[in-house]
DNA sequence: TCGACTTTGTGCATTCGTTCACAAGTGCCT
DNA sequence: AGGCACTTGTGAACGAATGCACAAAGTCGA
């Protein structure tokens, strides 16, 4: 999503603020939802270290991602809980509403149509699907599933922005087809494989077993110094906190 | 981890292969998948750039990555499937079983206890807890949902590594605080709040909400765009690769 | 109004990760 | 045996992300 100014089109002769990295962006929803629950609990104004704190992450690192939005603090006194909230949904494009397709009604569509954690965030689950038939018809969460033969239908009328995909591997990439066929620019992968997609579609993984796979791999290295190191162990091990 | 060699113990002199770079560690996962897919097809030979396509990085960073585990390719043919398969596993420390406990019974416990991905690289879930009277008791794939009174015994009696948290975020750091007193010094946290841990324990976390929110950012960026340049829409914006 | 105190925003150094480019091996064919 | 085509492993260049340190800008009390 690198926006180079270089190509920008003669009419369009906007600064257009320097794209926000990567990194920050993947840390705005922490401290997104530091500041909401600060809010909950009647504070109206943090300081970049408290944030930090809440936020698990240093204060340096906290007043360089909010820069990159804009000037929103005040010195001497720090952010004002709510003005940020808003700036960063903002930023963060949760003030309109997603519209959220599940493909694959087995344990995790399931598990992902029941959860109260999408919608009160502005994402909203439109439809699930699945290929099985004694599935289809079934209702969950105030949803029927439907038969995924409708998937191109459904993503037009309902005008699906994100599909999610909860279905087995080997059924994966071609599912992720139909979305971006059908129009679909954004897509959540929850099986374990890795989607092609044209440029301009967005894909993300969640992968349970590879973040498994990586506690194994620091767990085994850390046994293996206590091993070593009989006293060097537990105590002295340095700090190790996760993406 | 960073195993820095200069606090090394004077007994141990030893070169200890320099650690392997966590972004690395992140990709051995897939690289793993990818060659197990092989496998299975009968391939017992793949090059760096075929490796590289199928787990959809660059086959320069294949190279690299592998690498940092030994020299186990040869030059003019690529990597031999089965020997890497081996030594991969053997660095995430998958050849030994991992035992794990899934701490909240409701639909993503159920989920993950029923989930099949877990046990075919090594991980067994030994127990699965919750704080529900009416829940305890319960059977789910061939295990029986204990109470989390008995958390700590638990632990101990099955000798669990890793500790898995799919309760609400208010009863997390707390459920987190008892795992790691109990002697668990892996986390894997599905609520969406922050842990604190000692050093010494790692927590990774995986969270759905963040995921949607960065490609609702990503989206909303490019119709942005799209808006604001209609001739250079679609087919102009660069590939955009998830992590 | 002033001065002490607090906290932001940012230039700079550093560390970490990725990509490039090529020398050094390896297998195959003649 | 020798040359050719191919692929690894890696130094070196590059770029992104993090952490440090401080000037600038604000608050508050006297
Ligand atoms: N269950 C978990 O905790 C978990 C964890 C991590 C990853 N995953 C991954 O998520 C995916 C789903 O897991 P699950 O446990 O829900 O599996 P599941 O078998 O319970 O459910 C899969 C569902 O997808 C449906 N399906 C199959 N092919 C389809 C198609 N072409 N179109 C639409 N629907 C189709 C099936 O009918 C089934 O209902 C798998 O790829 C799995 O590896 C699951
Ligand atoms: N369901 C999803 O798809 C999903 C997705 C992302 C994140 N999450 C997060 O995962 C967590 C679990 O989600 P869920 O949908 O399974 O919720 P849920 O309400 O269905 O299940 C939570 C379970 O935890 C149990 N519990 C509560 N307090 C406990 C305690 N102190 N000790 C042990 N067990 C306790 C409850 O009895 C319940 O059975 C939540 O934090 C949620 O935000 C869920």
């Amino acid at each position: 999503m690198s926006t180079d100014s270089s190509t920008r089109l003669p009419g369009a002769a906007r600064p257009l603020r320097p794209a926000v990295p990567e990194a920050t962006v993947a840390r705005l929803p922490v401290y997104l939802r530091a500041l909401t629950a600060a809010a909950e609990d009647g504070v109206d104004t943090l300081s970049s270290d408290e944030l930090a704190t809440a936020a698990g992450v240093g204060s340096a690192m906290v007043r360089k991602d909010l820069s990159h939005l804009g000037s929103y603090g005040t010195r001497g006194v720090g952010y004002e809980v709510d003005y940020l909230i808003y700036q960063i949904s903002r930023e963060l494009g949760l003030t309109q509403d997603w519209r959220v397709l599940i493909v694959g009604a087995g344990n995790l569509g399931h598990a992902l149509a029941n959860y109260g954690g999408f919608a009160s965030r502005g994402f909203r689950v439109v439809a699930l699907l699945d290929l099985d038939a004694a599935r289809v018809g079934e209702h969950i969460a105030g949803l029927h599933v439907d038969s995924v033969d409708r998937l191109e239908q459904v993503v037009a009328e309902a005008g699906v922005h994100i599909g999610v995909l909860a279905l087995p591997a080997d059924a994966a990439q071609a599912t992720c087809d139909r979305l971006v066929a059908a129009g679909v620019t954004s897509v959540l992968n929850f099986a374990p494989c890795v989607l092609e997609v044209p440029a301009g579609v967005m894909v993300r993984k969640v992968d349970l077993s590879t973040e498994l796979q990586i506690l194994a791999f620091h767990q085994q290295r850390r046994v293996f110094q206590v091993e070593r190191h009989p006293v060097a162990g537990r105590s002295r091990v340095p700090l190790a906190e996760a993406l």
